[in-house]
DNA sequence: TGTTTAGGCTGT
DNA sequence: ACAGCCTAAACA
């Protein structure tokens, strides 16, 4: 009979589909999940035992293979998969196409498919075979990794899960309740593959992982919490602490991989309550200035808060968004919009509401906007509500509508004054779709609109060259075209020394906070480091233009780049040695991950006046995230795909790195012999029914 | 080092 | 309505 917990959502009975009565929720002294007792096959006897029980999940105690009797034709789809599975006759391809079909999703040509994504071919060899998804047998889409250290694309698993399934495909070993409910995408994992996608055009990346500390421990987690800044008005607590792993002239989106509280990046849509908090999340840094930018390398990020329509000069604005945004007949209303910056002289009180009373010319932040518009660089807008005339414009607060570019700048007299102000065209180019649209995908590029002012325009400035961020037809995505400039903050990575002092800081704050939700719970003083300093991880891309005569050197930067930089510890910093993913998807070393919970039980006796009470269970928190990994802990799974990858390329790289040193000109190398990986799992899996043989 | 900055608050 | 205060980043 299956064994399935009530559902995390609705606390429905995953089998009966009812609700269980108080009475009938049994919950598991380990796992803390909620059971329908009538519907286990083995209740528990006494009512002592009920203290102390553990759900089937827990004591392994899963159903037996075939199974039988499922509502949903499980088990025939699981015979099916077995049939094909000892079918010799078939290739592994094979196997996978009819595997996939089985599942509902359409078998793809994955030879052409890898080849028209643009892998590049040696690091796929290196990955495909130890990463690949045992459904679809293609590097996971959105992967997730099961506690049992087995990677899937996250479309796979849940159609699997759809079908009744709580074991894991590829080892049988049980899916705890919360990851079937909710399963999360390894970041790491997406970032090494995102990787290994080397972009169709010439260029191509290599980057360097290097550690952007910022001196979060003493801000706080909300900007204005402070005694101080309450004291004395909300600005004065302008630097809350900094979630995003970005530094602050970074350009375009912020993907999952920087954000590691959340793991989902900043999305299209977020909104926030003001401009101190957008600035915690990184989408516009500047806690007042409309524009993030330096006019020698670039603009960032523009905040749009409609400052202009109480100017008579600026109240133009709004009328001239409205004109040009009429003059499509295919409504560009929500994908264009002109701004205009400055022009007045603002020394001193800043609140006067002079007339403008210069012209304006491309210098600082205007000259930032000018130089992204002619580097085809994405720039993030931000919405407020003071942009009342907008029909795009938020109910309140501030929201993230995307990356736009800058398709022209001009300079043009005002309708009312005799000054000159700049003026830019913005063009919407993200590849989630614009909060207000119903679209299901981001932008297309489309015609350039034909502005009517450009007539009366003086210094039009208009691209040259192609444009860093580009529409990829064959991914059907924005992409980068060429590396996005290196950020320009000073950066550096922590030596042990920083690490020590920064931690006696951290320690320092910690106890002198009262209001640390975050902290809370954790005791180790590696997590304590990790969480608090919420250091953060820059990847700074040095990037280097790679012609095809230095395709050898694209495989070594490449390897480098996802041994060192992808496959690293959260907590020692170093290529992962033994690697085990969470089940909210952060990887560790296992014994990293073990040394900072040394000690820590699952379960917690308790006792008062001489009798002894139900034993309470520990909460551990994933040293990245607010998520319990105490049952994870109790027996966490070597994620063997990704130890074989790591060892794969730093082989790779070794070699290449020796055929380096006897000839540098030599662009080929002979494939080495591979060496075994060395490290074993210190202990056998508990719950692991066979080993796996990965690779063949 | 000083100046500037279209934010967000408190106080008059 | 406006003056004042705080903050941090860019830049001369």
């Amino acid at each position: 009979m299956a064994q399935l917990p009530c559902d995390g959502g609705n606390g429905n009975c995953s089998l009966c589909k009812s609700i269980p009565l108080p009475e009938e929720s049994l919950t598991c002294s380990l796992c803390g999940t909620p059971w329908h007792v009538p519907c286990l096959s083995s209740p528990p006897e006494s009512l002592a035992s009920t203290l102390q029980w553990h759900c089937p999940d827990c004591t392994g105690e899963i159903d037996p293979l075939p199974v039988s009797g499922e509502p949903d034709g499980g088990s025939e789809l699981l015979a099916s998969i077995r049939a094909i599975e000892a079918d010799d006759s078939l290739t592994d391809a094979d196997k996978a196409k009819k595997r996939q079909e089985l599942l509902g999703g359409k078998a793809d040509g994955d030879e052409d498919e890898k080849k028209s994504s643009g892998l590049n071919v040696d690091v796929l060899a290196a990955f495909g075979e130890n990463l690949e998804c045992s459904f679809c047998m293609q590097l996971p889409e959105r992967p997730v990794t099961t506690p049992c250290g087995h990677n899937f694309c996250l479309k796979c698993f849940e159609k699997w899960l759809a079908r009744g399934r709580r074991t894991c495909a590829k080892c049988r070993s049980a899916i705890p309740a919360k990851m079937a409910s909710n399963p999360r995408i390894n970041a790491s994992l997406v970032s090494a593959i995102r990787l290994a996608k080397v972009s169709k055009s010439a260029a191509s990346v290599a980057t360097a992982n290097v550690y952007h500390a910022i001196a979060n421990q003493d801000r706080p987690e909300k900007a204005y919490t402070t005694d101080r800044a309450k004291k004395t008005g909300k600005a004065n607590a302008a630097s809350g602490r900094i979630y995003v792993t970005i530094p602050s002239d970074h350009f375009g989106p912020i993907p999952a991989e920087n954000d590691p509280v959340r793991n989902q990046g900043v999305l299209v849509g977020e909104s926030w309550e003001d401009r101190m908090d957008c600035r915690q999340w990184g989408a516009h840094f500047p806690h007042i200035a409309g524009i993030a930018g330096q006019s020698k390398y670039g603009a960032q990020s523009v905040a749009l808060s409609g400052g202009y329509v109480d100017d008579e000069d600026h109240g133009e604005w709004v009328s001239l968004h409205w004109k040009v945004c009429f003059s499509f007949s295919h409504c560009s209303l929500c994908l264009l919009f002109l701004i205009i910056f400055g022009g007045r002289d603002l020394s001193g009180n800043k609140r006067t509401n002079k007339a403008q009373s210069f012209d304006q010319v491309f210098e600082h932040s205007n000259e930032a906007l000018k130089l992204s518009c002619e580097m085809g660089y994405p720039v993030r807008v931000v919405r407020s509500h003071k942009e009342k005339r907008s029909a795009y414009a938020p109910e309140e607060g501030l929201r993230y509508d995307g990356v736009y570019r800058i398709e022209k700048c001009w300079r043009k007299v005002g309708v009312q004054g005799s000054f000159k102000v700049c003026r830019y065209l913005f063009v919407r180019c993200d590849n989630e779709p614009a909060p207000w649209t119903s679209d299901e995908h981001g932008d297309r590029p489309r015609p350039l609109p034909n502005v009517p002012e450009l007539k009366m325009a003086t210094d039009l400035f208009e691209r040259n060259e192609s444009p860093s961020w580009d529409f990829n037809e064959g991914e059907g995505r924005w992409v980068w075209t060429r590396p996005p400039p290196p950020s320009q903050k000073p950066v550096h990575a922590l030596d042990a020394k920083e690490t020590k002092s920064l931690r006696k800081a951290i320690k320092a704050a910690h106890s002198n906070s009262t209001s640390k939700k975050l902290l809370n719970g954790l005791k180790s003083n590696s997590l304590l480091l990790l969480l608090s300093i919420s250091v953060v991880v820059c990847v700074v891309q040095s990037m280097r233009y790679i012609t095809s005569s230095l395709v050898y050197q694209t495989v070594v930067g490449y390897n480098r780049c996802c041994v060192d930089a992808e496959f690293k510890c959260l907590i020692c910093k170093d290529v992962m040695t033994l690697p085990v993913t969470t089940p909210c998807g952060h990887s560790f070393c296992k014994g990293c991950l073990e040394k900072g919970f040394a000690g820590k039980t699952l379960v917690r006796e308790r006792s008062r006046g001489g009798r002894t009470l139900r034993a309470r269970k520990n909460i551990i928190n994933c040293p990245c995230c607010p998520t319990d990994i105490a049952e994870f802990l109790q027996n966490p799974q070597v994620n063997t795909g990704v130890m074989e990858v790591i060892a794969k390329l730093q082989n790779m790289e070794k070699a290449e790195g020796a055929s380096v040193d006897e000839k540098e000109e030599k662009a080929e190398t002979e494939p080495e012999e591979e060496t075994p990986i060395v490290t074993e799992e210190a202990e056998p899996p508990r719950k692991r029914a066979k080993k796996l043989t990965l690779t063949q």
